[in-house]
DNA sequence: CTGCAGGGGTTGTCTATACCACAATAGACT
DNA sequence: AGTCTATTGTGGTATAGACAACCCCTGCAG
């Protein structure tokens, strides 16, 4: 398990037992790992060696420690990573459901006021409109409206948006999303939303508005979400530094 | 310079006396500060005490080491405010609104279960619970409920409150928010939001959930925000690589 | 002149120990 | 039943010393 004689430092083969005991389940998230003084015991090592391994697990965000109850496991990376610029796919993929999606329309539509605004167009630009309601564990959880430039994003086709826009934007015509700025509120749900997201009258909905841009700034994306809000919360992680 | 009668530890009060020295210009980017054995000898401390306060300057991104040559400053970093973290008096003086604010409720009662999971505590520890209706231009905003364990935000009274809390707690404690985790929800309001916030039965507002933490990753503040979902959106920017 | 060995300086790793501050518990005392 | 106290266990701080790994320069040998 440690091997004293290794060239590969103690602390490290430390770090790299007690990630792996993590990562396959045999520690679990909020549980407490052994004390320092018992792992100094169990591998006849310094405790102040314990202690280099642990602070570096510390700072990478696996284990947290309280004076005096001891140290303990922290929930996954994934969990406590900063999100907002997944696809809906990658979202509901990590927060554990299936996700599903049910197109709603599809067509290519002059661009109003709002959308030539957001998307920096001259009004009556034609735009891609696709409205689909986005499935986690096949219940309705979202009703989303994309809009991108006809002229940006060429030759779209319903077998493309079933499959993977966002493969077809990245891989096909090599637009990567750098930067977007999210617009969040709070609404009761809409007629057409009612009846897609399968709500009540009254229930209220989580309203996300994404500009997506490129690296030099030229939007590409308007995505407007309802989100059931019985269903989904957007959760975020901000650093200073 | 170095006090070691002082509560404060050793390695703390070094790593502000090199901070000050990059921060005035006494040690310039790139150039070599002392050796750990210079510094050992200079103020009659342990060489793995001066490594503890360089190890946590090398994590925060103050210094770099090199082995077999010496320990560098590294170049600014800049000073780039959280994104979507802002105090909601910041936050209000941006979108243009005077800011103010009506304290509903102040006192000390024990954490709950969902208070002490958010703040890591045991339950029924005690926490100061700050409840306030947030104003802009005078009409209610927001019902702002805070949340601090006592043992961390010692002294804390309502003249503290009216002023600033953050920079109580910034300054006069020393305590710096490194980190925060929002969750955004939508919902409808409830009795007491409706009243405090003077809107009508049925409206929906928007709730965030703050924890916020400290460097070493200990929660030191959990707000629970209602916003009126008629007069604020949440807006928030995200890059990506 | 070039090349290489060595010495002295630096950070990196590790030990063994000591005491402190905080948390939880068990037990004795109201 | 409630309350205080002592004990035990935990992480936090600090010490003094040792050797390893690495970098740089200097002086010596070729």
């Amino acid at each position: 398990m440690i091997d004293k004689n290794s060239p590969i430092p103690i602390y490290h083969q430390l770090e790299e037992y007690i990630k792996a005991q993590i990562d396959n389940g045999d520690l679990e998230p909020d549980e407490a790992i052994p004390s320092e003084r018992v792992y100094a015991d169990m591998f006849q090592i310094s405790r102040m060696t314990i202690r280099q391994a642990l602070t570096n697990l510390v700072n990478d965000g696996y284990l947290y420690r309280q004076k005096g109850k001891g140290t303990f496991v922290n929930k996954k990376k994934v969990e406590q990573r900063l999100q907002g610029l997944t696809s809906f796919t990658e979202d509901m993929k990590e927060r554990g459901f299936t996700p599903g999606s049910r197109l709603v329309s599809f067509e290519i539509i002059p661009s109003g006021r709002e959308i030539a605004e957001r998307l920096k167009l001259s009004e009556n630009t034609p735009v891609y409109e696709i409205k689909r309601v986005r499935l986690a564990d096949n219940v309705p959880m979202a009703l989303e409206t994309t809009y991108l430039p006809a002229n940006l994003v060429k030759g779209l086709t319903e077998e493309i948006i079933n499959q993977s826009l966002y493969q077809y934007i990245e891989e096909k015509l090599s637009l990567t999303i750098h930067e977007a700025t999210q617009q969040i509120e709070a609404s009761i749900a809409k007629e057409q939303e009612l009846r897609l997201l399968e709500i009540e009258k009254g229930s209220p909905v989580l309203l996300i508005l994404r500009t997506s841009h490129l690296k030099d700034g030229t939007p590409f994306e308007f995505v407007k979400s309802a989100y059931r809000a019985d269903r989904y919360k957007f959760v975020h992680t901000m650093q200073r530094g």
